[in-house]
Order: structure tokens, then sequence, then C-alpha cells
RNA sequence: GCCACUUUAGCUCAGCAGGUAGAGCACCACCAUGGUAAGGUGGGGGUCACCGGUUCAAAUCCGGUAAGUGGCUCCA
């Protein structure tokens, strides 16, 4: 018998006879280990129980209580949804199964009409039965042939079977679970009773294989745990996150909305809204312009040549609005981005290489034509207000310069209190080189030139290819929505496009003409993006000095007690509290609820004894105590709070 | 833009084997009301998204349009 070495995580390396399964390896390990293993990891590839070792190579036992023990459970719960709906609808075609981070889903394609929610409880039915009979999954090595025959025609299935059959000598491993042959990989268990806790989730279209030409399939979505805790921990985090969504809580706290007689993507901010946007608004120039920049104001709208001369007409025209038509000749264009209107102020004057870095910066309205179905309450629409900014410097300043912009970055974020982002290095996409403009070595010199920067800054960050600007290169600081998707917050971009355009240069010490670099770069995003982005991150209860309403003052009774908590309103509001006293006809109970349920940080109850001893009753939100304090010990401590930011870790 | 679904009072939703609308909250009025999460009674409010079709009769069935939701594709 011939013999395969496996090596274990402890660095233990046993003999074993060739086709050894997992599962008898886990057996000469102990008992208890091969009662909650599920697959094995055999040199970093998950794969079958039972399936058999055939070279050398490093194996881990996986169990059920592991991340890649869900992987596994994942899978098989594809496969069986898969397995149930052909059984459902004979006629129903098969793209590929896979996990996601919570859960799985299958694409279909049903041509007698595609499945819906609808059908879910039909759909469980068929699966609890599956998994009652306990059928077995078979892991199964095969011929093109074999495998082509077996999946009887599917064109999506085909089509991978052919792609894998040319990877692998002719040879295509599939799992069949009744009638159903699974092409798409990963291990699974070895029989449907493990899936007895499932839950089906939603269909959505996608396309085949993620490209827009290609036909689209509906795309079913499950999740399933080894036990039923976890799936209902799952289910409640689901919940929690559509009520963290901005559009719910930007509704309930009427903070902005879209009417659709206005037209989709264009965000309305409610007083509450807009108070948030000017605070948010009014620190960031503020920060900026104590860190040199100059803030402007510049048109909207502009001549459609302006575009032209930047490159935007070639290469960003989908998602700009149709230019306007004067009939003179003249041609108006809502605009898309700021670059161009700041290139302008940066030519009003002959610059001198000491004006360098030029930091230009301006709370920019951009109208971008966003296709109906990306729009997403405040975080996607078509008109919005970009935090923009762009310096120019000679192209010894640019690391310098690039440093301090994450600098600024890093100190905002510190005063949102914002931590979970990852940073992307953002590239462009080397088989699509088309949609960027073209210039190859000032893509290679400038995508150089970030990487080193972050190195040299010793953060961590990832690449992409295909997510640049089409004039260069970009750092994106990349955060969660509330709901699971990825956005893009911050953007810090280098450009060295729009200066040859725009011909653009300064003077420098040896009195000759030079072409500066140009940094675009938004810090709090745009004012829509990052207003939705902070109602997730404090699910509506924000930090008392970005709070529409952040003192609510409550008299025990309006006869005895209005005349003081006027005062002590007057009193606030000099210092520039927002502050509301509720004196309508209801009980203090009552009240006292209407500000818990919108989120007012500071509510203040006043009756007699506070009258009597100039103090008020004082309970922050969320909080169901109550303490007493002097007026002037109150005042210091709310200005305190506002003057804190978010930092402080509540 | 694409696939599926949804659209009823300011908000959340019920009604629907076709017979011209209902609840809770909110709003208004009156009564009650002194201490930290909902006092009572009454009232106003809807071309059932919009356009068309089927029918004696459409919120309900069918088609179209718009907007929204879940995703896909694309991006701050």
């Amino acid at each position: 018998m011939v013999k395969i070495k496996v090596t274990f995580p402890d660095g233990a390396i046993k003999e074993f006879d060739k086709g050894i399964t997992t599962e008898a390896i886990a057996k000469t390990i102990s008992t208890s280990l091969a009662k909650k293993a599920v697959a094995g990891n055999f040199n970093d590839q998950l794969i079958d129980y039972q399936q058999g070792l055939v070279e050398d190579g490093t194996l881990k036992i996986i169990t059920k209580d592991s991340p890649e023990g869900l992987q596994v459970l994942w899978q098989t719960g594809a496969i069986l949804l898969a397995s149930a709906l052909s059984e459902l609808y004979p006629k129903m075609h098969f793209g590929e199964g896979k996990t996601t981070e919570h859960g799985f889903y299958f694409d279909t394609d049903n041509v007698d009409g595609q499945v819906a929610e609808t059908e879910f409880e039909k759909i469980s039915q068929k699966m609890k039965e599956f998994v009652k009979a306990n059928m077995t999954i078979e892991y199964k090595v095969l011929s093109e042939q074999e495998a082509l025959k077996a999946i009887d025609g599917d064109p999506y299935r085909m089509e991978l079977v052919k792609k894998i059959a040319a990877e692998n000598n002719g040879q295509v491993a599939v799992h069949v679970l009744g009638n159903f042959v699974d092409v798409s990989s990963g291990a699974k268990l070895a029989a449907t009773k493990g899936v007895k806790i499932f839950q089906l989730l939603s269909v959505a279209g996608a396309y085949w294989k993620g490209v827009s030409s290609n036909p689209m399939l509906q795309r079913v979505y499950g999740t399933s745990f080894f036990k039923q805790k976890d799936l209902e921990a799952e289910l409640k985090r689901r919940q929690e996150a559509r009520e963290r969504d901005h559009r719910v809580i930007g509704n309930d706290l009427d903070l902005f909305f879209v009417d659709p007689k206005v037209g989709a993507g264009l965000p309305y901010w409610m007083p509450k809204g807009a108070t948030i946007r000017r605070t948010i608004e009014r620190y960031i120039i503020d920060k900026e312009v104590s860190r040199g920049y100059e803030h402007v104001y510049t048109p909207i709208l502009a001549n459609l040549d302006l575009y032209k001369q930047s490159g935007h007409w070639d290469h960003y025209r989908e998602d700009m609005f149709p230019p306007m038509d004067m009939g003179d000749g003249e041609m108006l264009e809502l605009r898309p981005m700021n670059c161009p209107s700041h290139i302008q102020i940066y030519n009003r004057h002959i610059r001198s290489y000491r004006d360098l870095p030029l930091r230009i910066a301006e709370l920019g309205m951009m109208h971008r034509y966003e296709k109906s179905g990306a729009l997403t309450g405040l975080s996607r629409v078509r008109e919005m207000t970009l935090n923009d900014g762009h310096t120019f410097v000679t192209p010894d300043q640019i690391e310098e310069e690039f440093k301090q912009t994450l600098q600024l970055m890093v100190s905002v974020y510190s005063d949102f209190d914002i931590t979970d982002y990852r940073f992307r290095l953002s590239y462009r996409d080397p088989k699509n080189t088309h949609k960027y403009f073209d210039d190859d070595e000032m893509w290679e010199k400038s995508q150089k030139m970030l990487k080193a920067a972050m190195d040299d800054l010793g953060l961590d960050y990832y690449e992409a290819e295909g997510e640049a600007a089409f004039y260069g290169p970009k750092l994106d600081v990349q955060t969660k929505t509330a709901l699971g998707g990825e956005e893009t917050l911050s953007t810090i971009q280098l450009d060295f496009l729009l200066p040859e355009k725009f011909d653009l240069h300064y003077i420098g010490a040896d009195g000759e003409e030079h072409r500066p670099v140009m940094i675009h770069r938004g810090i709090v995003s745009t004012m829509e993006r990052f207003t939705a982005y902070l109602t997730e991150m404090y699910k509506g209860a924000f930090p008392t000095w970005l709070a529409p309403q952040q003192v609510t003052v409550i008299p025990v009774k309006n006869d005895l007690h209005l005349g003081y908590c006027e005062q002590l309103r007057d009193r606030l509001v000099a210092n520039g509290v927002r502050v509301n006293i509720d004196e309508r006809n209801e009980k203090m109970g009552y009240k006292v609820r209407q500000a818990q349920v919108n989120k007012i940080p500071y509510i203040l109850v006043v009756g007699d004894k506070e009258v009597a001893e100039k103090g008020v009753s004082v309970r922050r939100y969320g909080q169901d105590n109550s303490k007493e304090v002097k007026i002037e010990d109150f005042v210091n401590e709310i200005l305190a709070d506002i003057s804190s930011y978010s930092r402080e870790v509540k």
C-alpha cells in the first residue's frame, strides 16, 4: 500500500495509507474530535470529510464550531436549496452556489417564471423533507463527458463544466444530492441531516458571472447554523441592522426625505437633518481653514467646454446629466466634479513655487446621473455636496502633502470617533485601460508613489485594480453601511493629468515655468453620505455636538415653573446650546418618553426644588437615573461635552 | 439600467375568492394633571401612487408608467 505523509497544525507528521479520508484520520486522533468534525482543510483547501487524500500535505480537521465549519454548512445549505428547487421546478437552470459573509446563495433561472419570496414556504418544506430523509451528498470526480451528461443541457453549468475540465485535465469534481449535480466547488457535509436549522432570506437578480451583458439570474439567499440559537442571533442581527438603517432613522427622526414629485435621488433636508449637516459643515470648514485651506464658492453650472477640456466629457459622460442647449450655441453642464472649477481658481493668477502647496477647498455641490437602481437614501444620490479640496503642489511636495492630508483625515475621524474602516489603494484596471486616461508611465509612477507613501507611514492597506478615478489612482477609505454594503467615505487622489490638460504651471526658483501636480481629496465625503454614515454609526443617537436638539426642558407644572424654564433656556441659548421647552399640556412621564424616543442628549426636569436651589435635574439619553446640579455646573458640563466632539467613549 | 417584489391617512400597517375603506401612533378640541418612557373622552384627515383595460361594479383582477425595497452592474 502506498503511503502519504500528513502534517498536522502542531507540526506532527504521520503516515497513512493513500486514499485515507479526513474522517478516518480524525478517528485516529480522538473520538470526540471525530464527532465534532465536518470536513478537512488540506493544503489550504476545504475538502469533504469523506474525500480521500492522495498526496502528502498539511491537514487541519475542521469542526462545527469553527468559521470554516460554517462555510461547509453553508455550502451544504446551497446544494440542499438547489436540489429542492430542481425537484420543485424541473425546468430550472442553475448557475453557481456560494457562501457569503452570513450565509449562502444559489443562482437560478426558471423558464416558467422566476422564483419569488412567496414560494419560500414551499421551498423550505421541500428542503426539510430532504433533511428528514437524511440524503447523502456524494463527492465524485467525473470526466467532462460524464459531467455534461449529468447536468442534462443546463447552459450555465455546462459553461462551468467546460471551464473546470479545461483547467483540470478533463476532470470535473461534483457533488450529487438527489437529482441535482452541483459543479460549483466547495466542501460539503456528507448528508443533509446537518442542515436541520436553516432559513431562506431573500431573492435578488444577479448577472450570470457578474457581467452586465449576460442574462440575469435569480439569486436565492439563505442561511444556516448548527444551533438554533445561532440562527436566532443572526436573524436578530439582521433586524437590528434594519433598525440602524439611516433611511429608517431619517424617517423616524424627521431628518430628510426624498419626494418622487421632485425626483429620485434629490433629497430634502428637514430642519433637524439640516442642523446636523450645518454642524458638520462648520466643523470641517474651520478645521480645513486652520490647516491652510482656502475655502471658495464656485458655480454648479459651467460651459460644457470646461468638461471637454478636463476629459470628463470623454471619460465620465455616462454619469453626467445631459448638457442644456441654450439655443444660441452655448451648452451648459451641471458639474459632476469640482476639480475643473478649482483649476480655474488656480489659473486666475500666475503662481510662484512660493505659493505651493496651494490648497483650495469648497463644499461643492455636484450632480451625477446615477442609474436609478443605484439610488439609496442619502448614501447614493444625484445631487450631492462634497467636502472637496484640491492641493496644487510641486512634484517634490507630493509625499509630504499626501501625508499631511492623511493626518488631517485621521484627526477628523478621531473627532467623529470613526474607527471601523480600511484603506484601499485603488489602481486602474490593467485589462481595461481605455476607461482611463492613456499614459502608462503616469499610471505606473503615481501608483508606485502612493504605495510607497503608505508603506513609509506603516499603514495597513489592500490593493484593488479597476477602482481608480479616470485621471489617477486613489487612496480610498472603505467603510460599511448598516446593511453590510461597502462604501468609500474619504479619498485622496493623485493627478498628473488635469494639470496637463489645463496647461497649469508655476514659476520655479529658477524663474522657469514648471508643471504642478494636483491632489484631490474628500475628507468627510459628501454631506449626504457622511450624514447617512453617522446616522447609522450612532443609531440616530447623535453625540451632543451634532444632535439637532441638545436639551429638552420639562417643567413639572407649567403654571408654576415655566418662568424658570424660560430663564434656563435663555441662559443655554446664550451659550449656543440648541434647547427647547416642552410646555405641552401633557404628563411629564409622557414628555420624558418623547425626549427619549427622539434621542435628545439631555433632559432637564424643573420643579419646586430646582427653582428653590437654582438647579436642574439632569437625565442623559439612554440612562434611567437623574442627578441634581446647579445651573452653572450644568452649563459647564454641556459645553465641555459639546467641545469634545464625539470623542468621549460612551 | 437589469431581475424579483412593493406602493392604502403625516408615520407603521390591516383590509383584497371584486360590492366605492379601517387600527395604532401623530394631529386638533375638551376634561384631568406636582417628579423622570404613553391619563381620559371626542373629532378632523384618504381620487387606496399615477394612466389605461376587463366588469353592472375595481383599493382588490390585467397591462403600462413612476417611485421605493432586496440584490446585480456601476460609483462619493
